[in-house]
RNA sequence: GCAGACGUGGUGUAACGGCUAACAUACCGGACUGUCAAUCCGGAGAUCGCAGGUUCGAGUCCUGCCGUCUGCGCCA
């Protein structure tokens, strides 16, 4: 080893002891024969010093020393005057006097300061993107996701769990996201698809008899970026056999409690994780993802709203639509300009407008629409959504998917705008009893709520010949702060079933079996009962972490537009690589 | 695919359509033996993303393109 100890590690116990360092300059402070240098490693940083007088020639290399050089140095321990101490650094009480300095590599000005406090732009940051990862905030984001690793693999493998990775190279399958696909050089015209997820591989070793399996797993999904999703991501797929829905959730809250209390410092706001069934997330938040560190719950006021004189109401309520609201405390003084603000977010959320009803000091009403009103009726409003004087209520009417989506938006707005959404706080939450199936009127049929492997519940099974929108589904989320983190379900392990699923969503029996041969054939060599879960191992520490965005929890992530800054994917190849992969570009594409 | 924001020395920002494009920091040189964001003195560094256009005059206004970001569509 070039060195003996790490820039982290040495205290005033120390004293005395000869050490040789290596890392990067973090710092240097030259003051003419004396000349101070932080250096930094991945443990910490040390003060290095060196004197002109006790060492002429280590002073004279390190003259020429710059940020980032990276260098080795040789020296003695030594405690420092409690004058000079400081406190700051964990290393703070000791310092190394230096005699031998080695230059092991110099570095240019790096393009984006190390140890500085500037925001750099993002293009900057990926561009150089190993620069990035020396910073403090990128160094203790991957070390916090691999410590979320180390715990996850200690957890499940104390449990009997086994790793086994699945292939990258795998097949298309219908529905679901875009593939990434790689052509065959051994097979003309075919293609692998890379996985949206294992989730026929996990299945398939329930078959095989493994009974506990788990993988830290990379997915692939060709669609357009948000803050919480890149074009390749971690999961940990999770998947057991001969269990039931209370087996995972259990499972997977203790493995999620533990990760967080040992990893993150940020606070579990409730435990046991809170349990809601999909319909009644949507009714008190309007969503089945919600924020619980905040109420600001909706409520449907429809009953009375459809006794008022307001027309946009009135027929919303006839045409079998809601009317729901929306109760923003201290808010009743909001201007003609935040208003149009709020107005402007549920418009982009479908709807046609906003009323607002801002509640006086003496409890009554000021509004547009307080005139369609009838005193009483008004006062019934008020009570109804539980607003105080000084608050705003916020109502939309329309079709309820319209009016959830709108009023969820804005409650994330204003629990923002408010400041209820605690950022030293983790509140997960279980969304259970989600519907087996969602109806596509534009293809005229029912799409998979989640994903055709979910098995319906055993007393909704009927429903499949009679009513399939009536059926629920074993299929569970977790949510955390507004975040989807984790989603599961007890699977299908019926041949029977899973080909009525197919069909009910459209894939005729020969696209199924081609598609989905393997596994329809495996259910009929002895599939075991099974069931699994996949948590979103990028969110997870996003929100450990406290970052904004899951690129700061990925070492190499991708730009929007799924390109790799710094290496420059994707890139063009060579015509030879192509005539290999039988591939002819298009006449409009330039090579 | 759509919408919005942004693009100015290495980095982060500023500049009413008008003077030599300013400030901070980093960088380079000098001084300095107790700093820890060292300090002090001096210096260099910008084809204002690219291409057009409007104008007596464009970093600034307009159009197109490129890139980054945020959101929508998309995401079983």
């Amino acid at each position: 080893m070039l060195k003996t100890h790490t820039c982290g590690q040495l205290r005033t116990e120390h004293t005395g002891q000869r050490v040789t360092l290596a890392g990067w300059v973090n710092r240097r402070r030259e003051h003419g024969g004396l000349i101070f240098i932080d250096l930094r490693d991945r443990w910490g940083i040390t003060q290095v010093v060196v004197d002109a007088n006790a060492s002429p020639k280590s002073h004279a290399v390190m003259g020429d020393v710059r940020s980032e050089y990276v260098l080795q140095v040789e020296g003695v321990v030594k405690a420092r005057e409690p004058e000079n101490i400081n406190p700051k650094v964990a290393t703070g009480e000791i310092e190394i006097h230096v005699d031998k300095v080695t230059i092991l590599n110099p570095a240019k000005t790096p393009p984006l300061e190390i140890s500085g406090e500037h925001e750099v732009n993002e293009e900057v940051r990926m561009r150089y993107r190993y620069l990035d990862l020396r910073r403090p905030r990128m160094q203790r984001n991957m070390m916090m996701r691999y410590e979320a690793l180390r715990f996850i693999r200690n957890y499940l493998g104390d449990r009997g769990f086994v790793e086994i990775e699945t292939p990258i190279l795998f097949k298309s399958t219908p529905e679901g996201a875009r593939d990434y696909l790689v052509p065959s050089r051994v097979h003309p015209g075919k293609f692998y698809a890379l996985p949206q997820s294992p989730q026929q591989l996990k299945q398939l070793l329930m078959v095989a008899g493994y009974e506990r399996y788990f993988q830290v797993a990379r997915c692939f999904r060709d669609e357009d970026q948000r803050g919480d999703r890149q074009p390749e991501f971690t999961q940990l797929d999770i998947e057991m056999s001969f269990v039931e829905r209370e087996d995972i959730l259990q499972l997977l809250e203790e493995l999620v409690t533990g990760m967080v209390e040992t990893v993150s410092d940020k606070r579990l706001a409730r435990k046991p994780f809170p349990r809601l069934s999909c319909a009644e997330a949507q009714e008190r938040f309007g969503t089945d993802r919600p924020d619980l560190r905040f109420g600001l719950e909706l409520k449907d006021v429809s009953d009375i709203a459809g006794r008022s004189q307001f027309k946009v109401f009135t027929t919303t309520i006839e045409a079998g639509n809601k009317v729901r609201a929306l109760v923003a405390p201290g808010c009743a003084a909001y201007s003609r300009k935040e208003i149009g603000e709020l107005e402007e977010i549920v418009k982009n959320a479908g709807a046609k407008g906003l009323a607002v009803i801002a509640v006086e000091a003496d409890g009554t009403a000021r509004s547009s629409i307080a005139k369609f009103f009838e005193d009483d009726l008004m006062a019934e409003l008020i009570t109804a959504t539980g607003a105080q004087p000084g608050d705003l209520i916020l109502i939309v009417a329309d079709q309820l998917q319209i009016v959830n989506e709108a009023l969820s938006t804005l409650r994330g707005e204003f629990g923002t705008r408010l400041k209820l959404t605690n950022p030293e706080e983790m509140c997960f939450c279980w969304i259970i009893d989600f519907p087996l199936f969602v109806w596509n009127a534009e293809e005229n049929r029912w799409d998979p709520s989640h994903h055709m492997f979910t098995s319906p519940k055993p007393e909704d099974i009927h429903l499949l010949d009679t009513d399939p929108g009536a059926a629920y589904c074993q299929q569970y989320d977790l949510v955390c702060n507004g975040y989807e983190v984790a989603g599961g379900s007890i699977r299908i392990h019926d041949r029977i079933i899973q080909e009525k699923i197919f069909s009910l969503i459209g894939l005729d029996i020969e696209q199924a079996r081609e598609r989905f041969g393997h596994i329809l054939e495996a259910f009929e060599y002895g599939a075991p009962p099974h069931g699994g879960i996949a948590p979103g191992i990028d969110r997870l520490v996003m929100l450990m972490a406290g970052e904004p965005n899951i690129r700061e929890v990925i070492a190499f992530p991708k730009s929007q537009r799924a390109a790799d800054l710094m290496a420059d994917a994707p890139s063009t190849v060579e015509s030879y690589q192509l005539e290999e992969l039988h591939i002819k570009l298009a006449d409009n594409i330039e090579q």
